[in-house]
RNA sequence: GCCCGAGUGGCGGAAUGGUAGACGCAGGGGAUUCAAAAUCCCCCGUCGCAAGACGUGGGGGUUCGAGUCCCUCCUCGGGCACCA
């Protein structure tokens, strides 16, 4: 029988779903093991990053379940969030029905890979169940005051009258109007995570089974600093704003201060704004560049001399400008800064372009004060010389000068030693449908009153239209009108939704009890919790995973998660991205239109679509819809199967790096696959009688059994994959007799299983093993059979390799040093020459230094 | 601009500071075949007839020994708080 993956496939999974098999239970008996995937976007369609993604999950998860472990591994949807009102707008429909039916899509997608998913536990974030428990943890947010409201900037559209995100936001205009964008204030939800920025940061240390680029990326985005604030008191200040508060982390230079900065957003610049036109114009200026830090950083840096001076804290004699920047930001430190352009490259740009003094406060320690033609920015722990310090040794350490001249600022009363974060409050309001609902009730009476939980949940109406901007809960006729749960008079909903990172921050917590009727079940989250494994792409290192972060200890707080589960993901994998080349063609205003890999032909004379419109190919990017460089994997379902699919997904870079895909090679998988089912049949057909070498092949299966283990435990499943070519190579060619050969064959399956359990279970039964290879024990390799007698060392002279020599494994490093020195090859470079040195690493190599 | 990564044959990649290129793909040669597909065997970093020399993005350093550690530069990718 030829091996037939459409058929066999089938199969398999029909016999799993039939056993059950993948349903996670409570089981006292075994230790438990809970893998997680990010889970996906309902785009419609899955792509070849998803398969990568989910396939490395469920070879670990199948791993596990073979060694014993009680495995939960769950699947949902990502399910709220813009492209479902953007598809609403761009072709009609309603984005539940939109997303419904894409997920429907693409679980039916992902169903013929295979997966070991517990399928019962499935939700999408865009649940009533889910969200309205969503909504019950807000309110239980809200009593422990983690959640509160202030102003934030947005970025709004004044032609569609429209908040617009980020990314809809193109070089300072809006996507689909093209107007200008504007920045506008709003008064907006905020979660507290600021109120554990220092703790975020200490529970880093903790996280040891996380990469070290992970917590190296969230510690920088924290951004802890050590400072002095300060008050410079004003000159010509207007009424009100006779301090001036400053935040620095280089107190050591306050001697080199030459002007004064504050942001576009401080309480001073508003008051300038409102009483000079010159103010209000370069403010209004500095609001044109968009809200992210991206853009405000790669902008022009500008400034406006506002007129106030400030003195010196040292010396009042002294006075420097105050400057509106478009570079400081309001939300770090007080919005107010000192520049030292001597020793901070912005600053001295800054000071450059509006002639200002530069005065260095430190130079080299064998140099000499000299004009400087950039900043002068060694590290802080290289000892420098302070021409202009006042606390401290003249030679120091910039860490020391600050710690010093904080305490000297202190003594004196100017200032006090501050920690600083960088990290802000998480802003959760969106002005958008497709969300969660924020369940906050505003009363004229009462004014901001969080709904009573027995109305819970506040469902999103579904009689919306998308045909004109904005956000429809706004204008729906009677979504809005309810009655106050604290007074009982005529209210009014909040229309803001929240941030779809709200969704994605405690999803795996509900997992473990996807069905409750509170967020969590206790006794569940207790037994399940935390993630031991965690996997998906490095583009989530920071936000998504420092939310979730945030979000246990909110919920640990409101009582839904056990203090244990403080630190959810035990063990974190990022994965590299699936990339491709990217496709534009030239809309009729002159912009990118995107354009599929599938819809475009690659000739010698350069790419096209087919009707022959040339085709910009771009840079290899992460698949994204919105850049619409994604491959469609169900064609190689379709063509080879799942179990190809599965295995060339994992066999050929290394998981955490990013993989550029390339149709080349399913075949060549394919064909593997079918070797070892043609092996595994002419296996199963030997006469039952004895043949030559099985202590080999037995060898080998042990080998291959720690190699394969090995490189699963270590995430290296291409490793692995070699390993397993190997291992097949050597069965194949053995003439070993039909119990060593089936024996193997038997252990090939288990070792295959994770990465193709079709084929595995095949091959498993075609070998007569006993039940399920998907639940058989994984194999265990017995030490005494890894063990070599004899190892080949390679010869070194002076570094370079000239001979190599075979000894016994055991042989003493004495003994090989002999060995080497009356090794012919040795002998003969040697030519007589004096041996300076000899080094012989054991097992590894000898060097011979003359 | 700031933070974090990555760079090794024609290609994907392997290599606790210890023989650079495991394993796979592509390619070349051969066997089998009427022929092809499939399968099997052999070769396969560059230069060189060879001996050998040179080779892990560029430059410098540490070391008996560097793809691996340090400094520096280049290129590509991710994130930058409203894409998910």
């Amino acid at each position: 029988m030829p091996y037939e993956p459409s058929v066999i496939e089938q199969h398999w999974q029909g016999v799993w779903d039939a056993a059950g098999v993948f349903t996670a239970r409570r089981d006292a008996a075994k230790p438990k093991y809970y893998v997680l995937e990010m889970f996906p976007y309902p785009s419609g369609r899955i792509h070849m990053g998803h398969v990568r993604n989910y396939t490395m999950g469920d070879v670990v998860a199948r791993y596990k379940a073979a060694a014993g472990f009680s495995v939960l591994h769950p699947m949902g949807w990502d399910a709220f969030g813009m492209p479902a009102e953007n598809a609403a707008m761009e072709r009609g429909g309603h984005p539940k029905d939109w997303t419904y039916s894409n997920i429907a899509d693409m679980r039916g997608q992902m169903k013929p890979l295979g997966l070991s998913i517990d399928w019962s536990r499935e939700f999408a974030t865009c649940d009533v169940e889910y969200y309205g428990q969503q909504q019950a943890m807000f309110i239980d947010m809200m009593e422990k005051g983690l959640v509160y409201r202030k102003n934030a900037v947005v970025n709004w559209d004044p032609v569609d009258m429209t908040v617009l995100a980020n990314e809809q936001v193109i070089d300072g205009k809006g996507w689909r109007s093209g107007a200008v964008v504007e920045r506008r204030e709003l008064t907006q939800w905020f979660f507290r995570i600021s109120e554990y920025s220092g703790e975020l940061l200490a529970a880093l240390d903790g996280l040891t089974d996380w990469p070290e680029k992970v917590r190296l990326m969230q510690a920088n985005w924290i951004g802890k600093s050590r400072g002095l604030q300060f008050a410079f008191s004003t000159a010509g200040a207007p009424e009100g704003f006779d301090r001036l508060e400053v935040y620095t982390t280089r107190p050591d230079t306050l001697l080199g201060a030459s002007f004064a900065a504050i942001s576009p957003d401080h309480p001073l610049a508003r008051h300038l704004e409102r009483h000079d036109e010159g103010v209000a114009a370069f403010v209004a200026e500095c609001r044109k560049i968009g809200t992210s830090e991206e853009a405000l950083e790669k902008a022009e840096k500008r400034g406006l001399d506002t007129g106030v001076r400030v003195r010196h804290p040292f010396d009042t004699a002294v006075e420097l400008p105050v400057y509106i920047a478009n570079f400081v930001l309001m939300e770090y430190g007080t919005g107010a800064i000192f520049g030292c352009p001597a020793h901070d490259q912005r600053d001295f740009d800054f000071a450059t372009k509006y002639g200002l003094a530069i005065p260095p406060v430190f130079v080299g320690v064998d140099a000499e004060e000299a004009p400087l033609a950039e900043a002068f920015v060694p590290l802080k722990s290289e000892p420098v010389r302070y021409i202009r310090g006042f606390a401290g040794a003249e030679v120091q350490t910039g860490a020391e000068a600050v710690d010093l001249a904080i305490a000297f600022c202190e003594e004196r009363g100017v200032g006090r030693g501050v920690t600083n974060y960088r990290l802000r409050d998480w802003g959760v309001s969106r002005q958008r449908y497709w969300g969660c609902p924020i369940p906050v009730v505003h009363c004229e009476a009462c004014g901001v009153v969080p709904e009573a939980k027995a109305n819970l949940p506040v469902e999103l109406p579904y009689d919306v239209t998308f045909d004109i901007p904005g956000n429809p809960l706004d204008r729906h006729p009677t979504w809005r009108d309810c009655t106050c749960p604290k007074c009982g008079a005529a209210a009014r909903r909040e229309t803001d939704t929240m941030d779809t990172f709200v969704d994605s921050s405690w999803y795996y917590a509900r997992f473990t009890s996807p069905h409750a009727a509170t967020p969590t079940d206790l006794a569940e989250a207790e037994y399940w919790m935390n993630v031991d494994q965690y996997i998906g792409g490095v583009e989530h290192a920071i936000l998504h995973l420092l939310y979730s972060r945030f979000f246990a200890r909110a919920m640990q707080k409101t009582g839904h998660l056990p203090a244990k589960a403080i630190e959810p993901f035990n063990a974190l994998f990022t994965q590299g991205m699936v990339t491709h080349e990217t496709y534009a063609t030239r809309g009729a205003d002159g912009r990118e239109v995107w354009q599929m890999p599938e819809d475009v032909v690659k000739t010698d004379a350069g790419a096209a679509l087919r009707d022959g419109t040339p085709v910009t190919v771009g840079p290899i990017i992460k698949m994204s819809k919105s850049k619409k460089n994604v491959v469609d994997p169900m064609s190689i379902i379709a063509t080879y199967g799942a179990d190809t699919a599965r295995w060339f997904v994992m066999s050929d870079s290394p998981p955490e790096r990013d993989v550029e895909w390339t149709a080349s090679g399913a075949e060549a998988t394919a064909k593997f696959l079918g070797r070892v089912w043609t092996l595994s049949e002419r296996v199963a057909a030997m006469p039952d009688a004895a043949g030559t070498g099985d202590d080999d092949l037995l060898r080998a299966m042990h080998r291959a059994t720690q190699d394969v283990t090995r490189g699963i435990e270590g995430f290296a499943f291409n490793k692995a994959i070699a390993k397993l070519y190997e291992f097949t190579n050597t069965l194949s060619k053995s003439s070993a007799g039909k119990v060593a050969m089936a024996q193997a064959m038997r252990t090939l399956a288990q070792l295959m299983q994770p990465m193709v359990p079709h084929l595995a279970e095949g091959v498993w039964a075609m070998q007569g093993g006993a039940g399920l290879v998907t639940q058989a024990p994984w194999p265990v390799a017995d030490p005494a059979m890894l063990v070599q007698d004899s190892v080949t060392l390679p010869i070194q002279i002076n570094g370079k390799r000239r001979a190599e020599i075979t000894v016994p494994a055991d042989m003493p490093a004495s003994e090989v040093e002999k060995l080497v020195l009356a090794e012919d090859a040795v002998v003969k470079f040697l030519a007589g020459q004096p041996v300076k040195k000899l080094i012989v690493v054991p097992g590894r190599i000898v060097n011979v230094v003359i």
